[in-house]
DNA sequence: TCCTATATACACCGGGCTGTGTACGTAACG
DNA sequence: CGTTACGTACACAGCCCGGTGTATATAGGA
């Protein structure tokens, strides 16, 4: 394979190549910018071959939104060397060249609440909340639903104000989440949790509403 | 004119029209999706008429930003009957149903930072934190910069999350606005009614610059 | 080895899009 | 009234896009 002097073949591994390509593609230029001669072209994958794996482009989006859902903040959550506060803040710590949320992206490309790109979507944001929740419960907020909520918006936030302004905007989110987590757990020492690693049970865990 | 019945012939206006039916159609159904044959059906104008108004569709889109520009949040910075600290809270007194931020949408949908459209978002965003910055800097904020900046992404956070969980996020971002202005202005004068949003309480924390 | 799933090249279709050419009305204003 | 700028109707060019048909080649398991 490889080249071949006729018909080169690149072997079976089609599918990945054309969601690898798309991850790049959709992310760089936009989905509706993105066209499916071209996504072929960088995934090296026959036209024909692509429609054999994906009905349609819309189901490739779907897809592709779909492969960001198993690692929803990977290497944020599941930092056991940090505390939860820690995690929280972790959160806000991007490169200022991440782009757009791909779902943000997506949603407002598509324009469609329909489609199931835009359910994905929903679906995401809901997981990305509820996670801050958890970790905001494990902190020992009083009202961790609040405070998941509003760090989700914070990442938004910047997430959209980075890919407007052309500038990162995440410091200033996590200036803003500092100010939320300190004003939203009772009883801690307002001191820098600089080596209080008291694992995530010592805090008292009172019990959100809601 | 008015449908005579041969050629009829709706005025003069046609600019107007053109530009009218675009805030429209962009808002709803979103730049790209909106064909020029039906912008000009919708505008009730020829298109070559809107051809000879706008030499493409790209400078009607610019055209259709910078309409927003003289009216930077028109109706919230200027009433005198409410006091610096209940203007920046009033800008976060948005109905549930306002559709995404224009400037956001079209940076998105045109995904070209060199586009026009792209640098009137740049400037509209800029203008907005500096409305805010002046009003914080008016209600007696210590980092008047800051707040306004903080407060400008909390609103893009607000509006990119309402448009993709169909539902409003703007208390959300009211509650942590309300918090962060508290906290970013030393003497709180107890003049108005303080209306206390269903946050915690008003503990006086110092605010925690990045 | 054969058989089947997978991949390929390539042409093509229908449709929507931006944008134009042309010939023709008609409103406003001197 | 006559001139002129504005607006109109309609067809069409040219392009790109999503998606398909067809015939062919290859990899890998049985």
């Amino acid at each position: 394979m490889e080249k071949g002097p006729l018909g080169r073949r690149r072997g079976r591994g089609a599918r990945e190549r054309i969601l690898s390509a798309s991850q790049q593609l959709f992310r760089d230029q936009g989905i509706n910018r993105t066209g499916m001669d071209q996504l072929c072209a960088a995934a090296q994958v026959s036209k024909r071959t692509a429609y054999q794996h994906f009905t349609s482009k819309d189901e490739l989006v779907a897809e592709y939104l779909r492969r960001f859902d198993p690692d929803v903040m990977p290497g944020v959550f599941d930092r056991t060397d940090l505390t939860p506060r820690e995690r929280l803040l972790a959160a806000f710590e991007m490169p200022a060249s991440t782009p757009l949320c791909p779902y943000i992206a997506a949603a407002v490309e598509l324009h469609d609440p329909q489609h199931p790109a835009s359910q994905y979507a929903r679906d995401y944001k809901t997981a990305i909340a509820a996670r801050l929740t958890e970790t905001a419960r494990e902190a020992g907020a009083t009202n961790p639903e609040q405070l998941g909520e509003q760090l989700a918006l914070l990442i938004d936030g910047a997430s959209a104000r980075t890919r407007v302004l052309n500038g990162d905007s995440f410091p200033t989110a996590a200036a803003i989440a500092a100010v939320l987590i300190d004003n939203a757990i009772p009883a801690p020492s307002p001191r820098q949790p600089s080596d209080d690693r008291g694992t995530t049970g010592s805090a008292p865990v009172p019990v959100g509403g809601q």
